[in-house]
DNA sequence: TCTGGGGTCCTAGGACCC
DNA sequence: TCTGGGGTCCTAGGACCC
C-alpha cells in the first residue's frame, strides 16, 4: 500500500485533438488544434453547446460547456465541427490497448483520463512516463499529460498543470509548493457553489482550506466539506479500480428540438427514452427497483419525482407506465425542454427473476430481448412502434452511439 | 439558432414504527 | 397533562465529475 506509483493520463482537449488527428488522417490540411476551434453540438437541435476547444479558442475565453452563440461572440471565425463519439471511443480504447503494454492495473476513469497503477516501475517511472507519451504522440497522433503521485487525486492534480504534453509529478513534499497556492476551485470535487462558499469566509487558495480547522470544516460543510479538506492535504487512498465495477443507476435523457407542451407528444419522448433505459438495462443483465423522471421547463428550471417498485425491473412497458404515472403527478403543464429517466437499485437480474413476480410478465421480456436484438444488428430503428411514425419523433432516444440507420423494416 | 448527456454521492424532511 | 427520541425508509433536490 505504501509508496505506490500512480500515473494520471489526460487526453489534451481529447475530442477537439481527436477530430483533428482523423481529419488530418483524411486528407484535411489544417489542423484544428492550431486555430479557433471547437467540437460543439448542433443548435437546430438545441444542443449546442462547446463540448471541446482548442487552445487558440481557449485564449479567447471560450470554455467548455458554455453555448456556440456565446463562444462565437467571443470568437466570431470560430470553427465549429460537430462531435463523433464512435471515434472518439475508437481513439480512447487505442490509447488503452497501448498503456495496457504497460500496467494490469488500469482504471478508465472517463474517455480521455485513465488511472495507472505503476509501482512496479520503481525508480523508472519517470523515465517510462515519457516514453508513454511519446508513444502515444507518434503512434496515436495526440498529446496527453500525465500526472504521477502516490495516489489518484495527486496524480490527476498534477496532469492538470501546465498543458499540452506534459509530464508533472506532484509527490506528497512537492503538495505545499505546486498544488498549496493554486485557487481553490482548481481542487477535484469544488465546483462554482463551493468555492464561492469558501470564498464568502476568506478562503481563496488550497493551501488556506488545508490548514483549516478539520472539526470546523466538517460542522460547516458536512462529509463534502471533509472530503475537499483532506484532498486538500492530499490525502486520498482509493484503489486503482481495475475490473469494471457495478453500474448504479442508467439514465438517458433528450433536450427536445423545441418545446413540449402536450402530454401526447411527452408520453411519446417518454416512451421513446424507456426504449433506450430498458434496453440498456436489459443487455446487461440489469433490474432496477426506483424509476425517476426529471423535467426541464423552457426557463431551464429542472424537477423530479421518483417511485420505488415492488419489484425491480427492467421492462420497457414498466419503466413507461411507471414514467407515465410520474410525469401526470408533476408536469405542472410549463413548456418542457428536456426529458430524463434514471432506473436505479439496480441489481442481477438472477436475484430478482427467481422469486414469484407478480408483475414478471415472461412474454413481455422474450418479446423485449427480440427487439433488442434486431436493433442491436440493424439499428434502432429496424423495428419501432407505429404511433412513431410520421411523428418526427425519434422512436428510441438516447445514448451515444447516435448513427441514424436508414432501413426501417418493422413496426411494432 | 443561447445554454448536452452520462453519471455518483450526499442531505434534509416527512412518514412510520417502537 | 402541551407535545420524547431513536431508527429506517422514501422522496426531492443539489453538488460534483467528465
Amino acid at each position: 500500500m505504501q509508496n505506490r506509483i500512480i500515473f494520471h493520463i489526460d487526453v489534451n482537449s481529447a475530442y477537439l485533438s481527436w477530430e483533428a488527428v482523423y481529419r488530418l488522417q483524411h486528407g484535411e490540411k489544417i489542423d484544428l488544434r492550431k486555430i479557433p476551434s471547437v467540437v460543439g453540438g448542433d443548435e437546430r437541435k438545441r444542443h449546442g453547446i462547446v463540448l471541446a476547444k482548442s487552445i487558440p479558442a481557449k485564449e479567447y475565453g471560450i470554455v467548455t460547456g458554455e453555448s456556440l452563440y456565446s463562444a462565437r461572440q467571443k470568437c466570431p471565425n470560430l470553427t465549429i465541427v460537430p462531435p463523433n463519439y464512435e471515434r472518439y471511443l475508437k481513439a480512447s480504447n487505442s490509447m488503452l490497448s497501448l498503456l495496457n503494454e504497460y500496467s494490469p492495473l488500469i482504471q478508465r476513469f472517463s474517455i480521455d483520463e485513465v488511472f495507472m497503477d505503476c509501482s512496479h516501475l520503481e525508480d523508472n517511472f519517470l523515465k517510462i512516463a515519457y516514453e508513454i507519451k511519446e508513444r502515444i504522440k507518434k503512434e496515436l497522433g495526440f498529446t496527453v499529460n500525465i500526472g504521477i503521485s502516490t495516489n489518484k487525486l495527486l496524480a490527476k492534480m498534477a496532469s492538470d498543470f501546465k498543458k499540452p504534453d506534459k509530464v508533472h509529478t506532484l509527490f506528497p513534499e512537492e503538495i505545499e509548493e505546486k498544488m498549496w497556492p493554486l485557487p481553490v476551485g482548481k481542487l477535484f470535487m469544488i465546483g462554482v457553489k463551493t468555492q464561492k462558499k469558501l470564498n464568502n469566509r476568506g478562503i481563496y487558495t488550497i493551501g488556506q482550506l488545508a490548514k483549516l480547522d478539520r472539526e470546523y470544516i466538517y460542522a460547516w460543510l458536512k462529509k463534502p466539506g471533509l472530503l475537499i479538506w483532506k484532498y486538500a492535504n492530499g490525502i486520498e487512498n482509493s484503489e486503482v479500480k481495475n475490473t469494471s465495477y457495478a453500474v448504479k443507476s442508467i439514465g438517458n435523457s433528450t433536450t427536445t428540438s423545441y418545446d413540449v407542451d402536450n402530454k401526447k407528444e411527452a408520453y411519446m419522448f417518454l416512451l421513446a427514452i424507456s426504449e433506450m433505459v430498458g434496453m440498456r438495462a436489459r443487455d446487461l443483465n440489469l433490474s432496477g427497483r426506483v424509476v425517476s423522471v426529471s423535467l426541464k421547463d423552457n426557463d431551464f428550471f429542472s424537477y423530479s419525482h421518483q417511485k420505488k417498485l415492488n419489484t425491480a425491473t427492467n421492462s420497457t412497458k414498466t419503466i413507461y407506465e411507471t414514467s407515465k404515472k410520474l410525469f401526470n403527478e408533476m408536469w405542472n403543464k410549463k413548456p418542457i425542454r428536456r426529458f430524463n429517466i434514471t432506473l436505479s437499485e439496480l441489481s442481477s437480474n438472477e436475484f430478482c427473476q427467481l422469486s414469484l413476480l407478480e408483475d414478471y410478465d415472461e412474454k413481455e421480456e422474450k418479446l423485449n430481448r427480440a427487439i433488442d436484438k434486431i436493433r442491436y444488428k440493424y439499428g434502432y430503428n429496424s423495428i419501432i412502434r407505429s404511433c412513431f411514425l410520421h411523428s418526427g419523433i425519434k422512436p428510441v432516444i438516447g445514448g451515444v452511439m447516435e448513427e441514424e440507420y436508414p432501413m426501417m423494416s418493422s413496426i411494432i
